[in-house]
DNA sequence: TATTTTAGTGAACGGTGTTTACTTTCTGAA
DNA sequence: TTCAGAAAGTAAACACCGTTCACTAAAATA
């Protein structure tokens, strides 16, 4: 299409851009919001502090560009396995311990990403509207709402649900065990309380009881 | 018993103590952690940042004592609750939502109490210890486990239920929609999604979704 | 009363995010 | 090619932060 969308002096910006990022992305991963300080950054880099925000607005800017690119692999993963034809029940069951596996293994950017104010997530009307710009975020939501959606209309869940609903609530079971197990690194084993079931084990577990939460009742 | 089991000196320390408690709650509910600021807090109470470090040993600690004081009004709240005698579904339910209710009155005392790496909670041993320190926190645990042993030998609940398991299982999912909802205000209405339902009702519809992962199906 | 403990302080240490004024380097047009 | 203007990069400062230290004044203990 367009020849060159990016003058040299652009690609080279982008370039710097993307180191900050990454090196960023280093301290962050290993020691979260606390371990990483513009000034630390800067010296990372070899950079003056004042340097970076040339480049970033604000500490804050900086790291919602981490989140985002956090929640881009959660969303790639989690429709890889929605996408799959495997049976319903299990399909579900994946994708929700595929989140918060994910999750886990990058705890801080998780605890992150639900710390600010969160003003910017907007989720698409259910006809997506192309070009929309939807968060990563929204959009894994607009994933678990459509799995759900399939469910009610296979006659696995209850008739009487509203997906959107639904997806709320699974949403926020999900984000309740991925927050405990973020925050309390032991989870599920507690002290006094010898573990009796291992983290993987937990996580099918919950993610089980969340979509029995779901199912027909026939009574 | 004891006549005096506090010098005078001794209650006049308590009372500073409290008094310095005291300011830094009315900041901290209004602001949070970032507001809350040793200097900030000297100045409220008239003395120099230098004189808290007399009684606190740290930030930290301070706020732990606000955390912990938190945990206590939602234990006595939900453990009123649990001690009724409606019926069981009924009772857990409002357990749950009030669990959640209270959390949601004072967000950043909920979102910090679990921010930390929280290393120091402890459940007790089912046959309760007596003399056990228990956190707050672990003791509102123990009052969810019951609840469910209970409905476990009700019948109302799959036989196979291990209700120490199954808490947690609840526990991730309430502590999901609190942090949703502390986190994302409007919550659980989306931006571009206009609310079908009030934060009152969807947090009873949550706690019942939750509920009813617990209960027997009859296939 | 003399001595020891406690309450309280001002000043400093080593951090933090961010801004401002300044220089150097690069770039695009005359 | 020259030259104005933009962009890259910086040192120094501003206004904070939690915490510690050396110190004085007051109270409690012996």
């Amino acid at each position: 299409m367009t020849a060159t969308v990016s003058s040299p002096a652009e690609r080279r910006r982008n370039k710097i851009r993307a180191r900050i990022l990454s090196a960023a992305e280093r301290v962050f991963a290993r020691e979260g919001v606390e371990g990483l300080s513009i000034r630390r950054l800067a010296e990372n880099i070899d950079y003056s502090p004042a340097a970076i925000y040339k480049y970033f607005k604000s500490k804050d800017e900086l790291i919602d560009e981490l989140k985002e690119t956090f929640f881009e692999l959660i969303l790639e993963n989690v429709h890889r396995i929605a996408d799959t034809s495997t049976p319903f029940n299990e399909r579900a069951r994946d994708c929700v311990a595929t989140y918060v596996r994910i999750a886990v293994e990058k705890p801080y950017h998780y605890a992150a990403a639900f710390a600010g104010e969160a003003a910017n997530d907007r989720v698409a009307p259910v006809d997506d509207e192309p070009g929309f710009e939807l968060s990563k975020k929204g959009q894994a939501f607009n994933v678990l709402r459509g799995m759900i959606a399939e469910g009610v209309e296979n006659g696995a869940f209850r008739s009487e649900i509203d997906p959107s609903l639904a997806a709320k609530s699974v949403w926020a079971s999900m984000h309740g065990l991925t927050m405990m197990i973020v925050h309390i690194p032991s989870f599920p084993a507690l002290k006094a309380d010898q573990a009796t079931m291992s983290r993987e084990d937990f996580i099918l577990f919950h993610a089980d009881q969340v979509v029995r939460g779901l199912e027909m009742h026939h009574e």
